[in-house]
DNA sequence: AGAATTATTTTCAGAAAATGAAATATTTCA
DNA sequence: TGAAATATTTCATTTTCTGAAAATAATTCT
């Protein structure tokens, strides 16, 4: 057995109760104008201001960048002086506004070239789609929440309602009970509490041996559901993603709309999702054959979780 | 990198540093000469860390960060953190080292939508379409599907409604077969599956043995045509755009109603085709191969001469 | 053109964040 | 299992960051 995740949670356990407010799990939205709201750090802020030039359609001048931001305007003019004068920014001649600077633009080509790894994920995500025709997921155990590594949506529409990154609690969703029926009971009642738990929707399992019964039958049937647990009208499917040990190393679910697909349909898909959850496993778990380019000294490390106490 | 005893190198030379555009020049004392340069603020040494993270083939643990970028272990791993909660980096539950996270990929993508260097690549389209008489594009891999960047289109009143931004399939675009037929048939499986592959004409190639054949054969020539194979009545003439590494960065196309250019014509334009390239190229690899920063000029202010234009 | 208006920079002292050494905790390896 | 390597946290200081307000441009209006 193992768990994955459990040292995540050490870091958010031992709560200092102190200043540091480096907000484990806070979200950072560029949600427009917040005056009050305090920022994160400096740092923080600049790419709140980079996010804000690349988005816009033409340079920015530093009113504008303050507007949007939220920020003071010495503020935003200390940091838009900062990342000019570190390439990152661009200011034309005669034209006081701020554009893309050729580091970032350098920066950027880089991500986008380093994301190959991802692509992959993303490509077996999104035939899966293809197939179903229903948005997928895939997640993984992050302390006691279920974090969405990729998501691919139905529509091409780039909207990002549940964004990668982003968490859902683990006792309502399909991929947090897949976790969940790995653990004994001891084990997942420490990451998400005795009970009850919070309720979502009027089909949320919220007494603790409800949910241990629900995960019984998850470890013997080898795929979990969300009948509308989380979200009302909802539904999901999830399937494990294992490493060659057959540890559980992420979630693999479909979701959809009941008005779309009831659960006895998305049964259907289960060897479709399972098949993709197995071609997902290569991604985790790269071969490790050519060109270790010297540099592979320490990154090579083997992925697995594992997780003793 | 650099070896210890250098490591905590100048940041303390001095308060303002380049990033206060205090009107007095006197600034260029910086003895650092070591290892990369004085540092900036605390935002500065977070872009630090993502470029070395995005440059890096594989996810960085912190001690590579920290070896590399010459920041203590305790600085980078706050940093780390900072980037990690706010979406910029992830770090996969399981596994401690940190990779390019959502935000960071979605402003990436953004600044190559928009950056200013765009203007500069608008305009060698732009001349080249002028010379050609036909419409040219150019386009990136973004997943598995080709994105164009950038598109100029003929005057001519036929026209395709293909804005920059939109995504087409890779296995019967020129564009997409070219970035096909860089990669290892394993790799491009993985992206667009073993087929057979959707079809969107009599032309186009379904089958995997086939696209093989048609992508040895476009690593020979250096070139890759689509003779209607994503719309009937339309032919594409693609040249690769690459970095001074010599690697495929984006793809350079000319496209043309087959009523005003047969394929062997399209050909005609290849030097034309190619030179535009070598320009493109340019504009994704900025002059400063030497560091980018160091150059503390540019947080010059003075400009007395001011007068827009 | 000249004055009024608006936007950009600078200053400045208090407030918050960043720092690295050292201490802890965790994981990997032999 | 224990030594060795990594990753996190703590903490006393140092440094940077902030926003109000002032000082400077640049722009607009009349």
């Amino acid at each position: 057995m193992h768990k994955p995740g459990a040292e995540n949670q050490t870091r958010v356990a031992h709560g200092t109760g102190m200043q540091r407010p480096s907000s484990k799990s806070a979200k950072v939205n560029a949600r427009a104008v917040a005056p009050p709201e305090p920022f994160g750090s400096a740092a923080l802020r600049a790419f709140l201001i980079l996010e804000v030039i690349v988005a816009a359609k033409e340079p920015c001048a530093l009113a504008d960048v303050a507007r949007t931001t939220g920020l003071s305007k010495p503020t935003a003019f200390r940091i838009l002086t900062q990342l000019e004068s570190s390439g990152m920014l661009l200011r034309e001649p005669g034209d006081r506004r701020y554009s893309v600077g050729h580091r970032l633009a350098k920066l950027a080509l880089g991500v986008l070239q380093n994301d190959t790894l991802r692509s992959e994920r993303h490509a077996i995500l999104q035939r899966l789609v293809e197939r179903i025709g229903e948005t997928c997921n895939v997640a993984m155990l992050d302390g006691r929440q279920l974090m969405y590594l990729d998501r691919v949506e139905t529509s091409w529409p780039l909207r990002l309602h549940l964004a990668p990154g982003s968490r859902v609690p683990l006792h309502c969703t399909s991929g947090g009970k897949l976790f969940l029926s790995r653990l004994p009971r001891s084990r997942w009642e420490k990451l998400i509490g005795p009970g009850p738990f919070e309720r979502h929707t009027p089909h949320t399992i919220t007494r603790a041996d409800q949910l241990e019964r629900e995960l019984a039958r998850i470890r013997a049937e080898g795929w979990s559901a969300d009948r509308e647990e989380l979200l009302a009208g909802i539904i999901c499917l999830a399937v494990p993603v294992v490493d060659r040990a057959g540890s559980l190393i992420a979630t693999l679910a479909l979701q959809a709309p009941l008005a779309r697909m009831t659960h006895a349909q998305s049964l259907d898909h289960l060897p479709a999702l399972r098949a993709a959850a197995a071609a997902l496993t290569a991604t985790f778990q790269p071969p490790t054959p050519p060109t270790p380019p010297a540099d592979a000294r320490t990154a090579r490390k083997k992925p697995k979780s594992s997780g003793r106490k």
